[in-house]
DNA sequence: GGCATGTGTATTTTT
DNA sequence: TACACATGCC
């Protein structure tokens, strides 16, 4: 089968694509068209009778999976490539999980919880058992976190976690192991999962007798992108998942690997060969996205690195066009600078589309930011603080969740404490009568996981709530008033009035009342937080807004609880997946940190804070491994341009690091650009030298001077 | 016990 | 700058 779509392919990827069977490893540098090649081995499949439903194709992101398929779906003329299970690890374990979560002793409505979630959990913890007392410091909630999963995604004991990656939390050890204790058992008694228990259970679930052939045997072919960021449970997972088969395709590039953070290892992609014998390996290194000079600047700066498959990419696209390294005074010269680059290509004909700021950490933009909003330049910001994260939105949406799932203790400790005079303890003893959780006694309260519900007939209200809308308890006088209305707005969302008396089998009555739809559970819930949130902040109009945007997303689901769960899985990543999309045909120019840009390409890049300390940031310089690791990201970020590649410098930094007072340091251009990386590049100086000036008839002035409108009408 | 206010401090990347 | 924690008042 001679496809057209094959003949595009030069001999490597067209080997990758049309592989037999068993362990296949590509090893694709970066722009060498994996997404491509990986697109076109579905729609090979397909061509060859593969029930598209049995293909397994896991992806960093939802949106590379969509990508990939809808590529797929384009090449096969629809052949129903959009059956194939296509998503993260984490959103692909939970979608089994709740198939066959009960094998692994899950009760059925179990929710996810987001890192947030996660600290306001261990945080919980924190205080109860009473750990941060004296004079020590203890660590903080988010630190305990990033232990905790450390420690679980990468199998490591705790000890060593603490030598290797966290030496300061050393002597707290021992308080450490038994909050995690603590807090593995308090999420199985309230019915909620974290990150990596989805993986862990997804694990679990691949190792029980019969449960995990059945699930195993659900898929024919596995793909893997972006292996080189998966960490050893993703590892295991896969060998379980595709033992009868070996049926199993990872695309990676060490060269960019970039989550060693959250314990992924290289090993993976570097010993893949001999975890699974047999395997084919295929590398592709001719690079279709940039133009030569920017790839032999990026080569220069990973030959530093230490261990990596070698290959060396290269491109047919010559040019004399070297990358620009920017000398700038200070931040905000480099701010004017790259504003200024940006109208400078537009006016070239780039649109703000096909050009990309990029930073190493989220706040890194901030300055950029407010000079682009002055000039009226639309961009979206992707990483850093998201929208699912703010506290209205979380305010909302656990309001939803107890009602999902009444035993999210976490939950109705966040729900109860929006109400006048109720605090943590209030709010313990409300939800100890509500039997919606036994705080930090009894861990038998409510049974050790797979506790088979009675009520889970459809339309039935479980204990908890039932128990707020038939029983509840007393409040503190101050709240009586929004406590009522609390209560109203669950028994809305449920589909019950309040005040009738129901029989104890009223299930019959409940069913027949209409549930009301997610989008209309999200405007009862709102109404009932309106009056909280006008109290509590100063902007509450922007946050009252943002509660109208998770309407409009709700809109797109039928169910409560896959909403919740794609919101915590899947959230919104920029400012622009929330607007209304009028948006959508807009030009606008991208800001993002260097790890959400993975995958992404542009024909303008521009890079900030080319500075020792800021990349490799200062924290990550510890060890070896820290370095290298930022290294990688650097390339990363070299890699993402396809014909203009700009690196900026600031000389000097002004703010005041760790209480030291050096007002005005001067920084080190990045050790990543030693001198014969940085002979690679052209230099220039953010001095005025004509070519830029911005003709005031063109371009700049569409975005610079827009008053117009207040005399014209 | 809740809540407002003051003080000191640590400060990345994300499913 | 936000967050943890202490203090003092209702």
């Amino acid at each position: 089968m001679a496809q057209e779509w094959l003949e595009d392919l030069n001999p490597q990827q067209r080997a990758a694509a049309t592989h037999g069977a068993g362990p296949l490893l590509i090893v694709a540098g970066a722009g060498t068209g994996k997404t491509k090649t990986l697109a076109c081995r579905v729609a090979c499949l397909i061509e060859r009778g593969v029930d598209p439903g049995r293909i397994l194709l896991l992806t960093f992101t939802r949106r590379a999976a969509a990508e990939m398929i809808g590529r797929a779906r384009h090449f096969t003329e629809g052949k129903a490539a959009n059956k194939v299970w296509g998503g993260t690890f984490h959103a692909t374990a939970n979608r089994l999980l709740r198939v066959y979560g009960s094998s692994v002793g899950l009760p059925a409505d179990f929710t996810v919880m987001d890192a947030g979630d996660a600290a306001d959990l261990m945080n919980m913890i924190r205080n109860d058992l009473g750990v941060a007392k004296g004079d020590r410091r203890f660590p903080k909630k988010a630190t305990l976190v990033k232990v905790y999963s450390y420690t679980v995604n990468a199998q490591i004991e705790l000890t060593r976690v603490l030598d290797r990656h966290f030496p300061w939390c050393g002597d707290d050890r021992d308080a450490m192991a038994q909050i995690f204790d603590e807090y593995t058992r308090r999420k199985r008694r309230q019915h909620v999962l974290d990150y990596d228990d989805l993986l862990l259970y997804w694990r679990a679930l691949t190792a029980v007798p019969r449960v995990g052939e059945a699930v195993a045997g659900r898929f024919d072919h596995i793909l893997v992108d972006e292996y080189q960021d998966t960490n050893s449970i993703q590892a295991e997972i896969l060998r379980g998942m595709c033992k009868a088969h070996d049926n199993i395709v990872v695309v990676g590039d060490d060269a960019q690997s970039i989550y060693a953070f959250r314990a992924a290892t290289i090993r993976n992609i570097l010993d893949f060969p001999k975890q699974f014998p047999g395997t084919t390996v295929v590398t592709l290194e001719q690079n279709y996205r940039s133009i030569q000079p920017i790839l032999d600047a990026s080569n220069a700066v990973m030959s530093q690195a230490k261990e990596h498959y070698t290959k060396d990419l290269w491109s047919n696209r010559r040019s004399a066009l070297k990358p620009v390294l920017m000398s700038c005074e200070d931040e905000s010269e480099q701010t004017a600078a790259v504003s200024r680059n940006i109208l400078a290509h537009f006016e070239d004909g780039v649109p703000l589309m096909q050009q990309a700021v990029l930073f190493r950490a989220s706040h890194h933009s901030a300055d950029l930011e407010v000079d682009l909003a002055r000039r009226n330049i639309p961009f979206h910001k992707f990483g850093g603080l998201k929208f699912i994260e703010t506290a209205h939105i979380k305010d909302v949406l656990a309001c939803l969740r107890i009602i999902e799932n009444p035993y999210d203790q976490l939950s109705w400790f966040r729900v109860l404490q929006l109400l006048d005079g109720i605090g943590p303890k209030t709010a313990q003893g409300i939800i100890a009568e509500l039997g919606a959780g036994a705080g930090g006694e009894s861990p038998g309260a409510h049974g050790g996981g797979g506790r088979s519900r009675a009520d889970c007939a459809p339309g039935a209200i479980s204990t908890p709530i039932r128990c707020l809308l038939d029983r509840p308890p007393a409040v503190p006088q101050s709240a009586r008033e929004r406590f009522t209305d609390l209560r109203k707005a669950v028994a809305a969302c449920t589909g019950v009035t309040l005040g009738r008396p129901r029989g104890a089998e009223g299930e019959s009555e409940l069913s027949a009342a209409r549930k009301p739809t997610v989008a209309e559970q999200i405007e009862v819930v709102a109404s009932f937080y309106t009056p909280i949130c006008k109290n509590r902040y100063e902007n509450s109009a922007v946050r009252l807004r943002d509660l109208e945007q998770l309407e409009q997303i709700a809109r797109k689901y039928r169910s409560r609880g896959r909403f919740i769960t794609a919101l915590t899985l899947d959230p919104p990543s920029s400012t622009s997946d929330l607007a209304g999309k009028p948006s959508l045909d807009d030009d606008y120019l991208t800001l993002s940190t260097i790890h959400s840009a993975k995958g992404c390409e542009w024909t303008v890049v521009h890079i900030l804070h080319a500075a020792d300390g800021m990349i490799p940031s200062d924290l990550a310089t510890g060890d070896e491994a820290g370095v290298d690791e930022e290294r990688r990201l650097f390339y990363v970020a070299m890699t993402r341009a396809k014909d203009h590649l700009y690196v900026y410098f600031p000389h000097r930094y002004y703010h005041q690091r760790f209480g030291h007072a050096d007002a005005h340091g001067y920084a080190q251009l990045t050790r990543f650009l030693f001198a014969e990386a940085r002979a690679l590049f052209v230099e220039r100086t953010e001095e005025f030298d004509g070519d830029y000036e911005t003709d005031p008839t063109s371009a700049g002035s569409r975005f610079e001077v827009r008053v117009d409108h207040l005399w014209k009408s």
